[in-house]
DNA sequence: CGACCTTTTGATTGGCGTCAAAATCTGTGG
DNA sequence: CCACAGATTTTGACGCCAATCAAAAGGTCG
């Protein structure tokens, strides 16, 4: 439930490294592929960060949004009480600290899991690409529906199925954008993804303690559903894992 | 919880009534004050429905974005197992519909709570607006980041809140949200806004049974805290309401 | 007025949290 | 390359918040 505060992790370990211009990479995320030539003209720069530490906090006003390279980022909220909300988990070729209110203050807090590299860009320089580059705009938009979609299933996960339910979805989720779009995560002769998460983390986004989610993930393991470890998981039968959740292969928000 | 589908409620009561110019009426929320020439020429309708009428469905490809003019909409989905999350109350002056995904395809279902009355905008005019519109684009752009930070609520809330957390949270949003957009609603001598949730309703917004909804509801009433009944909803005692929940007054994503 | 919806109250159950402690893993420095 | 500290996983006992079951009392609308 994370109700202590990061301790070692809050120091602030990020640092700009120098200007480098990294021609034909995923520098947008979803969006590069459609325009490359002019992303590369972006100013952009490369940041590595430490396991555990933070990207920036609720209620700042990020400079900059980020393109993940590699490495899990998750976007969270800290409660009053100490507890904390993992609102969702950004992963290799995903977009973060796009969105502000008109003060430019964001809403929520983005810490590393593992080790990271994004790509920064000046968030001024997005906001004019969206105001002018009218052929962008769409697709911006199209982003949006997704992370929205994703939210939904999100409320309606916690708000409405047990324990079992909402990690199984969560697992066949992270499974699926992680393989899609993360060619060194996924391994196809086990079936198996790269799986940084701590079942504290796993608790943290789908509103159990890590105790309940322990409990869960060991039932999940001897009925030879899942296997994990040493920071990789495997899935043995994705039929009943998607059978105890709401989850369609199918219809899952497509990524790009 | 709605377990039971919704009976009468299912057939579909919507439909279009004849082309009406409504010239410098609230046509696209948030955006119009400062379109309404161009809005005023855009294709629109007036659309009357009845209360507990379905808008549209999850997983269709509507053709209309619609602002609510009067009445209160909720959209949702559906569980496999019959349950019901909502996700989010619009109230007059907000939009909804906006985004589908890629194919056209709607990730909710929306639903009138009592009678409504909604403009209904074709939803192809809407993506040109965004598409060539570079002038409106930021504007739903900010709009978008509104209900990002209101989502982030949410999920924290049913992630990491108790009941009456997630009560008194959601009775202030709606309770602010009314009062600022909705001035037919708000009557300030006795601090009341036109409230036209059930119990079953606001459950299924906040993750509880409405049994549990009602036992909490009367502790606020017994308290002095809240009041009401007829479909009116007054604060008496915001402070011990606020207090409550980790809502914040001053930073809540501002209407319009 | 009668059918149905909504609110209310009580009794009981159960899923998940809390507390506690041992076992295992991880990475960091000597 | 080992040793140790801290993080993470695991297990068990126990308690509580909210679900479930049941039923009565209002409300509302045709």
């Amino acid at each position: 439930m994370a109700r202590r505060e990061l301790t070692s992790h809050c120091r602030e370990k990020s640092s700009h490294c120098k200007d480098c211009t990294v021609r034909g990479s995923t520098l947008l995320g979803r969006i590069d592929h459609i325009h490359i030539e002019r992303a590369t003209r972006w100013r952009h720069r490369l940041l590595k960060l430490n396991a555990k530490s933070t990207l920036y906090l609720k209620g700042s006003k990020p400079d900059f949004a980020y393109s993940v390279k590699n490495g899990w980022i998750m976007l969270y909220r800290n409660t009053q009480k100490g507890k904390r909300q993992i609102l969702r988990f950004a992963l290799p070729g995903d977009l973060i600290a796009l969105k502000t209110n008109d003060d430019g203050v964001i809403s929520h807090s983005a810490a590393t899991i593992d080790n990271a590299v994004l790509c920064s860009f000046e968030y001024a320089t997005i906001k004019d690409i969206i105001a002018n580059e009218s052929s962008v705009s769409p697709q911006f938009f199209s982003m949006e529906a997704r992370d929205m979609e994703l939210y939904h299933q999100y409320l309606t996960g916690l708000g409405q199925q047990d324990a079992s339910e909402r990690i199984a979805f969560l697992l066949l989720e992270l499974f699926q954008r992680s393989r899609l779009q993360d060619a060194t995560s996924y391994d196809a002769t086990t079936n198996s993804i790269h799986f940084p998460l701590t079942q504290e983390e796993i608790g943290d986004a789908v509103g159990l303690t890590s105790i309940h989610v322990n409990r869960i993930i060991n039932h999940l393991k001897k009925s030879k559903i899942i296997s994990c470890a040493q920071k990789r998981l495997s899935i043995l039968n994705v039929d009943k894992l998607a059978e105890l959740t709401e989850f369609d292969l199918q219809q899952m928000p497509q990524a790009r």
